[in-house]
Formats: structure tokens, sequence, C-alpha cells
DNA sequence: TTGTAAGCGTTATCAC
DNA sequence: GTGATAACGCTTACAA
């Protein structure tokens, strides 16, 4: 019925170490028996049987992701399912296998690594959300599991990681919105202490200070969550300023939050931008201007580091990184 | 370093195979070793390698997913993810793992899943959408490979599958309408031939029937794709009749179109309803009340149906399926 | 009830 | 270059 290596060493007359070392293309073999045993593979239909590699082998060639299940985010943002994608794009060109595991809730999502690295079924994590003091890269670290994770954690060290410039990405945004006249720029972010908001607060206060803009602090408020309801608090604390031009938000969520309160006070004239360039942005009124973060090449990205790191021989390089490019998307907010 | 059954066995003063044996909790073994065994696998912490016992049994505990990889459908459609995390819900409970493969393009669909069998490295596979005269699940058909699929396939003899009951769903919606004081209800449907389609019409059908309404066909129109602007040239070939209230839409896509073209044309007293309760239906102008699939159970449903099927003994009920219900969501669409 | 040993399908080590 | 054969970690007859 299924044929395994030893039908094809007698279809071809050779050993099955031969047919092995055809397989794992081993140098020292002769042209000559490579064919007859290529032959035979064909001939058979042959596929190695990857379970029986990888216990012999000690790798299976499969990689572990833990996804966080909050609706909200697995849902409204792009992030998740881009990432995969590109994770899975990278993963099948490699011959790599992807396993998706769901964390019940946030707090289990320790539970769910922990039971992934002793699995024996993975060779490998990606964590696709990083915490502050996050726990699983803590514990993942300690264990000496390989791993990757998307976003700079606070600690870089000995870490692997994928993340865009959001400091660059924030510049950037800043400095267009300077150059469309804007002096007084809001800023709306959530959650002071992680990395990402660290970066992209610099961001805005770097782009401020190139341009000779002096910072004014009542104009930057920070809530407690991504959420829209903080976007629309946000702005209204804002909106005691009574020259504000422009609002950037580190996130399209408070961004939604933000548009809606100007709405509410009937306000046309403030150009408002978000982060992540989430699918409703540009449903919104009117439609957010907003940052891609190109969550696809960030998961591509994570599954080639991770790969790389697990095939290289030595492993004392443990302190790789890339840089994904980030996409200014202009839209009707941008004014 | 790791440690093996072999460890346990000597730990606990007995044969590898008593240590299988209370693993697999055999009941011809005596309480006592069994709780000895247990101590010495707690004890030394011992996790028994899947993949070993996946040669040894022949069985992986590891299921195949091929999603499309089209951005539209991928993303816009909370179908997918939710899909994706009710499988991975019930596998996760029953000790199973997922592996998802994004399919290239729509060509190569049947290549993934030829693949995926031929692999040895899945037990069984979930497809996740049907398409008449499915390649795919013919190939899985004549090749024996256990597979489940969501949506009512066009012969579903001899198949697993898990679907809403489209038709119900359907009949329900135009009741509803119909007791609110419609009485012309057009309809926008695409790619007729799709079992789903084929469905809804008929609920459409039977509700005007059982409502003594008759059946127009020319507030009937099918175009060729569920996207927006098709739903657009829908509507406006039903607006050519003026009498029209209501206009129901298989999709909430084409409902989106259906909502645009009422907008252009500054109607605003056709009550609209769509199916899938997408994300983004509740950010129409109106917003869209829409039938919710219930997706995440599909899925969990699917994984379940698939993993009882792999664990019974005699295989020769291949003919089960699930019907999981479906949920009007009610938005200012519907009035 | 428990132990022995063969077997799952590969790769890797060691001969030749 | 190639072939035997042990080994990977587990399950499962078959014995005892």
């Amino acid at each position: 019925m299924k044929v395994t290596i030893k039908d094809v060493a007698r279809e071809a007359n050779v050993a099955t170490s031969t047919v092995s070392r055809v397989l794992s293309d081993n140098p020292r073999i002769s042209e000559e028996t490579k064919i007859r045993v290529n032959e035979a593979i064909k001939r058979l239909n042959y596929k190695p049987n990857p379970i029986a590699r990888s216990l012999a082998k000690n790798k299976t060639r499969i990689l572990g992701v833990v996804l966080p299940n909050e609706a909200d985010d697995l849902l409204s943002n792009p992030f998740f399912v881009n990432a995969m994608k590109g994770m899975s794009m990278y993963a099948q060109s490699k011959n790599y296998y992807i396993t998706y595991a769901f964390s019940k809730n946030k707090e289990n999502e320790l539970e769910n690594i922990k039971e992934m690295t002793q699995s024996h079924l993975v060779d490998g994590i990606i964590m696709l959300r990083v915490k502050e003091n996050d726990e699983s890269i803590e514990y993942l670290k300690d264990s000496k599991f390989p791993f990757v994770v998307v976003g700079r954690p606070e600690n870089p060290d000995e870490i692997l990681w994928v993340d865009n410039n959001n400091f660059q990405a924030m510049y950037e945004v800043v400095n267009k919105l300077i150059q469309k006249g804007h002096k007084r720029i809001g800023f709306v972010g959530a959650i002071k202490n992680l990395n990402m908001s660290k970066d992209r607060y610099k961001g805005y206060e770097k782009a401020l200070e190139a341009n000779k803009i002096k910072l004014d602090q009542s104009i930057i408020v920070y809530k407690d969550e991504f959420k829209e309801s903080e976007g629309e608090f946000g702005c209204r604390e804002l909106l005691k300023n009574e020259d504000l031009t422009a609002i950037i938000a580190t996130d399209d969520l408070l961004a939604f939050g933000v548009l809606k309160e100007l709405r509410s006070n009937k306000i046309k004239n403030i150009a408002t931008v978000g982060f992540n360039n989430t699918q409703l942005a540009q449903y919104q009124k009117p439609p957010l201007a907003s940052v891609d973060i190109n969550a696809d090449k960030l998961g591509y990205k994570a599954a080639k580091l991770l790969i790389e790191t697990l095939e290289e021989e030595d492993k004392t390089n443990t302190n790789r990184h890339y840089i994904v490019k980030t996409e200014f998307i202009k839209r009707d907010s941008f004014m």
C-alpha cells in the first residue's frame, strides 16, 4: 500500500542508506546510482515520511504560533491574518509546516507556550505580540527554546525579532503633517510603556523638534487601552486646545474614536492619522489616513529569521532582527 | 537531557511497555503499578513524544486545512478566522494539532491538497469552502482520504460536511420582512449554481409562497461574483421596479453594493438584508442587517466531525453532517 | 498483570 | 561510493 524507502531501495537495487543519501543530496554518491534511485522514486511515487524523518533527525520542521483569542484583535485587526499568511508563505517555501494554537485567554498564553515547547512537536515558536514584561518571552529565553518575536521586545538582547521602525514611521507622518502646514498637532496614545508606544512617541517628539515646533504636553494624551472609546475621550481632552489643526493617534482604533468625537462636535478641519491601516479605516467618515505596517511581511520575515536560525550550524548568533518598512496610506482625513 | 519512556520505566522499575500501557489507560494494569508509574512520570516531568507515537501508531493527530489566499475573502470575511478559531478550539480539546496551508491561488488548491494527503503528516483534512464541481473534493473522495467539508457539497453522498441550513435562514429572513409589511422583495444573488445559492433562493421562493405572494422573476437578479460592484449593478436593475420596498442579498458584499446604489439614488425607504454578518456590515450607511452564519461553530463542528470519524472503529459511517444555526442580526437597514 | 522484542520509516555511524 | 545496522521513542503482539 504505502511505499517506503525500503521499496525504493529494492526497486533501485541499492541499500536504504543509499536512497537516503540521494534524498539528502549527499555529495559522495555516483551520478549513475543517483539517477537510478531517482527513477525508482518516481516510478513508485515515493514520498519520504516526515514523521519518521523527524524521529531520526530529532527535528520536526514544524513551527508553532500562539494566537490571542480575543475577538476584537483577531477580527478587526488585519495584522494577524496577514502575519499568518506571511509566515505560512515562507514556511511552505522551505518545506516547513506551521501549527497554530489559539490561547483561550491572556492568562493561559504562557500555558500554551509551555505546552508547545514541551510537546516535542515544534522546532521553534513565533510570538505574535509582545506585552511588557512578557513572561512568555522570559520563559522561552530561559528555556533556550528557539523563538522569534514580532515586535521589538523590551530587552532585545539575545532575542530574534522582527518589527517596523516605529520611530521612523511616526517621524515621517508628523513631518508630512507639518509640511502640509500643521503646527499644532495633538497626540493620542495608549499603554505608554509598550516599546511600540515609546518609539512612536519619540518619532512625534523628534519630528516637531526637527521642525522647530515646541513640544506642548497639553496636547499629548495617553489612554489605557487601544479602544475607540478611549480615542473619543482622548480627543475630548485635546479639544480644550482650540488651535489644534491635526491629531495623530498611535492606533486606528484610537483614531476612530477621534473621528467620532470630531464628528459629534461638527469639527471638519482637524486632520487625523492612525496606525495599522485597519480594514475599517477606509470606511470612516472621513476615510482615515493610516500607516500600514506590512503585517504579511512581518510574518514572512519572522518565519525566515526563525528557520534560518534553526538551520544554521552555530547557534551563537542569537541577536538578529529585521526591520519591515511601513507605508503611509493617504486618505481624506489627511488634509 | 530529554526524558523518554525508558527513563520513566527505569525510574518506576517496570518495562517500557508497562509505562506505555499506563499512558494509554490500558485496563489490565494494577492500580499499584499505575500509581508508581504516574509518580515517576511526574517526578521526571515526562512528556510523551508525539512524533515517536505517530510513527508507531501510524497516526499523527494533525489535521490539515487549506485556506484560499485571496486578500478579499480572507480579510473582509470573518468567516475564515472564526472558522479557524473554532476548529482550533475543538482540536486542542482533543489533543489534536492543526496545520494551515495558504494556497497561492485558486489553481493550486488541488496541488496543496494532494501534497497534504501524500505528506504522511496529517490524518485528515478540513476544506473551508466548496466550489461547484470541486475537483479537490473529488480527489479526496477518490483517494479515500478522511476529510470534512464546511458547506454542503453538491453531491453529499459519502461526504462528511457541516453547514448552515441556508434554506431555513433565508426563509426566516424573508418571512420577517413580510411580517414587517413588505410585499415586493427584490432578490440579488451571485453564482447561481452553488448549493448555498440554490438553497437561499429556495428559501426566498418558499417564504413568498407561504405568504401567498406571487414570485416575480423581474425582481430577481443573479450576478457573476460576490462583489460590491455586482451588488450595485444588481440593485440598479431591480430599481426599474418602482414598487420595491425591500431587497435581500445572498451575501453582505452584494448588500453593500445595494446600499451604495440606494444611497446614490437617495432612496431611503428600501429595507436591505445581507448574509454573513461581515465585520463591515455595522459600518454601512445605514448599518446593514445580516444573517450571522456562526462560522466559529461551523469550524468547531467540522473538527469534531473529522476527529470523531478518525477515531471511530468502523469507518462505514461516512455520511454524517452537522447543521449549525444561523442568527438574524437586526440593524437599521431592516425597516 | 507484566515483560520481551519486533516494528514504525527514516538517518547516521561505521565498516568495506 | 555503498551497504549493514543501530538508533530515534514509542506501541503492540506474543510470551510468560
